[in-house]
DNA sequence: AATGAATGAGCTTTCATTCAT
DNA sequence: TATGAATGAAAGCTCATTCAT
């Protein structure tokens, strides 16, 4: 019965009711536009039907309910939201370009306007979707944290570098990295995105500041205990 | 149902439509008890007005609408939203202990049940109600950080810091402070408030941190490279 | 705060929300029209609505949701199905006459145009609202036959009558009475109310039946055992 | 997913469409267990799909809409209603035993579970389709009475009974037969079928009492005023 | 000035029916 | 001929707002 499209635009013959990938990505598009412009509530499943040029029956076989899609969409968005900032990670030549790298691209990700809109819906319904919200920057922990831990122990243990604790230490980075940006977009003081060269600013700033507490050293970085 | 007790109503002969101060502050109370609850959209006129223990024509001649009214809310809540993390900075009898105590008070305060739920609602309206969302911690600019930054710009006259960007140092501060709760409690992956003790560490080693890179110095902390 | 209206029309003042009689009534007739004309399917409450002459939110005020509306209808109409035939059996001079007259104004009601009506929608919803088609003669059992067997017990008691099992003749007398209308108006294959002499014809074949088997006299009646 | 076995299949070749019979009886059949479990406003299409094994588009090959299909339906379940009943009466040795056998199998069958549930069923669609419930017993006029009748037309006809009326005694035996079981059922006060030995005793006392009345002998039954 | 009953647009969701494949 | 994905009208119900009292 199933017969997967086999290449983009629905080919030849049919798809099983739900099930063909092209549908489901053009509803998903135009859910993503409707939710974007107007928020979760605000966005009626009829608009969405006009904006994805589908009738409102076909979106709920794909999709059971309103909930249900905006979770679905959500699910996609997220994948691709560390993509970059991960490469960046392991492509540096040194540590600290390592965190350059990641530092500039998580922040110019998440300040950036689409994924700016994401969060604010995404926490209006935090009450009533929790594991929407846990679970927007991917699987817990926050995963830019796991995988910069990730990261951070490997130096750790390569004797590179000197931290108590790499969860802490991680977040630490993750913050400086987007201390200019992160509340400012998500509360909206700042309305632009912020150009690259400021945004690489203020990580070099953060990468300065983390190697000044955390690069091996005699001295090595405290987190707290002694 | 739920009648103002004598004394708190308003002491004498009648006040201008929409002017009495007693009543405009019990419907308030009504209405923070059930936005909180529910969050914005779920919360009902209807509700309010039960939980106020006011009618629904006394509402609209105090708030023009629910989207009034709810501004408003937040435009009273705000104002004491940092009142103790700025007392904690200016009696800081070093400037280690001043962060330490600001720090704490502010990673407490923004991570509590209240102020959590608090932003996602706002968050949640942030498209449409934009100047909601972005005064939301105080007159712009972010005033955690106007604050910090007065005191940092002060520190650093006197010669007791070397920082080249206080407005950014000031971020880097408030962001380390919170680095192990805000997005954790804001998206839900952390559902208790963090013990004190725990925030305690934290903030120390923002403020180990801080001081590192900024303690006045030969090597003077920097923001950018030179 | 509840002021009932003193006479018909809502008099003066205002009544609490859902607490008009006079409006609840006016929205039982115009539901009352829609269901008996479309059945309970197919009659909407946007239709209901026009024909009662309020709003919809009016309604939702009044009755929880479609069901609950129709059921309380059932409930008000329900009071006054058996009256006439009550009284007619405690007026009768004699058994027979008491019995006839019962008769004659049961069959009658029950084989009226508004009757059988309102008996075919509520056993169309029988299996989702099992109680209100239970007690659509009354509180169980079925009154009807509650009544006449009380009246057979007293006639028994005087020695007038011999019936072994009175629930049993309650129920033959009064099927007997409607042998001729009650299944061929339901089910529609008698589309006319019959006319009242033919009524009063069948019923006489009724009394005739019931006196010569259960009239007292040495053969007495017998409804099983030996 | 729910496919034919190949032997009850159409046997050659292809069947004019709408026109194979096992096809049409396997539509029927699915829709029958539809429409039982959920009446006929709940049962859909889809369901009846699903319980069929066949396509939306094959049903409407064979029924034009929802209707008529539970109109067909309905017109194949109605000719074996009486059947049973009808060889008791002819089977019988003497009146009182074939009244006796034809009632019980009538009143047995017509508040069996199946039974109750179809006549709610029509009934509660008796506005819309009244010839469905018009012909639900069968061709007009009521077909068990219309056999009984004739049987009662025999006996008259041979001196063994005295009937002034034997379309009304018809019809008073049958709902001496199902006096206590007819109207009980049907609307729920009685939710059990009744056992078979009570069903017996209430058919004994019709029989007694319809003898008693039409039994051939001097005083012979008379069905109105003379 | 305060009340709260009434309003009705608008919401999400269902399902009989169609028609391209 | 048979299929079942797609359609879209219409359903029950909610709730911000109004205005007669």
């Amino acid at each position: 019965m199933v017969r997967v499209a086999e290449e983009s635009v629905s080919p030849r013959g049919r798809t099983a009711a739900g099930q063909d990938p092209v549908k489901r990505d053009q509803i998903l598009d135009g859910a993503r536009r409707c939710f974007m412009r107007l928020g979760f509530e605000a966005a009626s499943m009829n608009e969405i039907t006009t904006e994805a040029g589908v009738s409102k029956g076909t979106i709920y076989v794909y999709f059971a309910n309103k909930e249900e899609l905006f979770v679905q969409l959500i699910e996609r968005e997220r994948s691709s939201l560390l993509d970059t900032a991960t490469s960046r990670l392991l492509e540096g030549e040194s540590i600290a370009a390592a965190l350059q790298g990641f530092g500039v691209a998580l922040a110019t990700r998440l300040s950036s306007d689409d994924v700016v809109r994401a969060q604010r819906i995404v926490l209006g319904v935090a009450e009533r979707l929790p594991q929407v919200a846990r679970s927007f920057f991917g699987p817990e922990p926050f995963s830019g944290v796991a995988i910069l831990q990730g990261y951070l122990d490997s130096k750790v243990a390569a004797g590179a570098l000197t931290i108590p604790d790499t969860d802490l230490a991680a977040r630490q980075f993750i913050e400086l990295s987007t201390a200019a940006t992160f509340k400012r977009r998500l509360f909206g003081t700042m309305t632009q995105e912020m150009p690259v060269a400021e945004v690489e600013r203020v990580v070099e700033s953060a990468v300065a500041m983390f190697m000044a507490f955390y690069g091996a050293g005699p001295q090595g970085g405290r987190s707290g205990s002694d």
